[in-house]
DNA sequence: ATATGTCTTTGACTTATGTCAAGAACGTAA
DNA sequence: TTACGTTCTTGACATAAGTCAAAGACATAT
């Protein structure tokens, strides 16, 4: 029923299936992308709806298309860690669904999202015809380890100051920022992300400010002196 | 016994390439496995010898036969924080060898090891011709993957006392422990793994040993309350 | 056995960061 | 606008954990 949708709401404009330009189906020849067209499953979700719990059983896993969703870990007394966010293009839950395990985090929209989910039987069934899409997914994951090991890195080698000049710095490297970064989260999302609360960010982003090597205005924050962070990532006090 | 079991392994070897044990090896047909017997190099490295460094180029993964290695990063004051630790039957640099990027992390041989060498160029031929190879490696990147992820939740969720009364737990749950405990790597690598120093972790030790939670004696540690130690993973300060 | 070097423990001290509580700033809806 | 709820900031405080230094235990080789 919803496949039928699905299939209405392409025009026929389209000679090619747009999944086909989802990095993972990259490569695929045309017949695969018009089976897909029929397989995946358009969902939305809105600011802060849940996508799936920690520990629930995984049907299969998500294609974020436009949005972006976080996913964390709680403690006992309820308080979060960001494990990663996933933006437009990026897998969801495609880890447990390949290896059929439950869910090992929790996954909220942080604002309203749309994905297309790929039920787990039918993504077995392709990948067994379309060997093409593991060797994708497989860089895909060779990705997401090589960011949890930095993660991993930051959050026990370096002291908060360190974490947080380290993401600015790699906010800095994307493409349109340069001396001024728009974060584009929250500053209590951001605490979680750094692995730290929203108090001690805050101390941290004033006593930058006061030694001029930021300037900060609500969002939007400017690099004043970069070397100084880069001596901050690598574990010099900075006066701080 | 032992020594029938030696006998059957050694017959075996007349007829099954042995490298068809290996687990991202599995199911594949054996003209392949006589194929890969003259691919992959046999190495061998003492205690403490490196493997790789950082940064590094990866020209290939090594399968780890026997001996294990630990897998690092290097603050600029020298700390090291180990990020896992490979054993029999694993894969070290697969990732980096996958993806032809340089080696994130140091290794080092913990222990004399014996390792086969896969050299990259003839892994991806390899994987042109055995998809299977593919969906083996996926899987072992997915575990990896949940173990980060729930490194990262330790590191980042938990005290000390916490995280080594889950590494405490996490080993009373593996074959062969029950009560009793082998720590099976040193005091201050210990401390690395669970992302502090060594001074610390003495410290922790002593007063569980004095609440009667442990008692400690070299590297054999016998868990007395366990109950107590699942508290303490959740939270609780137990009175330390 | 003795000596040498390494690993581990302990104590005194410092510091980074979390906790608690209150106020300020901000956004949203009436 | 005002009022409300949320988020952010700030201060006083508590504490976990790191640093430094020294002593003790342990293992290895001579």
């Amino acid at each position: 029923m919803v496949l039928i949708i699905l299939k209405m709401s392409k025009k026929a404009s389209e000679h090619i299936s747009p999944v086909l330009n989802i990095p993972i189906f990259r490569n695929l020849p045309e017949p695969a992308g018009r089976m897909l067209d029929g397989i995946l499953v358009r969902r939305e979700f809105s600011r802060g709806e849940n996508i799936f719990i920690e520990g629930s059983e995984s049907t299969g896993f998500y294609i974020i298309m436009k949005g972006r969703v976080k996913v964390f870990k709680l403690s006992s007394d309820g308080k979060e860690q960001i494990l990663h966010i996933v933006g437009s293009k990026e897998l969801l839950g495609a880890v447990s669904a390949f290896a059929g395990n439950p869910y090992p985090a929790h996954a909220d929209a942080m604002e309203k999202t749309k994905a297309l989910f790929f039920p787990r039987k039918d993504f077995l069934a392709l990948i067994k015809n379309e060997p093409s899409v593991v060797m994708n997914m497989m860089a895909n994951l060779s990705m997401r380890l090589q960011y949890f090991t930095r993660m991993i890195e930051d959050l026990s080698l370096k002291e908060v100051p360190g974490r947080l000049a380290a993401y600015l710095l790699y906010l800095s490297r994307q493409p349109g920022y340069s001396e001024t970064v728009e974060i584009d989260i929250s500053r209590g999302q951001l605490a979680s992300l750094l692995g730290t609360i929203p108090e001690t960010l805050s101390r941290i982003l004033r006593r930058m400010s006061e030694k001029g090597i930021l300037e900060v205005s609500g969002r939007r924050i400017k690099l004043l002196k970069k070397k100084t962070l880069h001596d901050i990532v690598n574990g010099e006090k900075a006066g701080l």
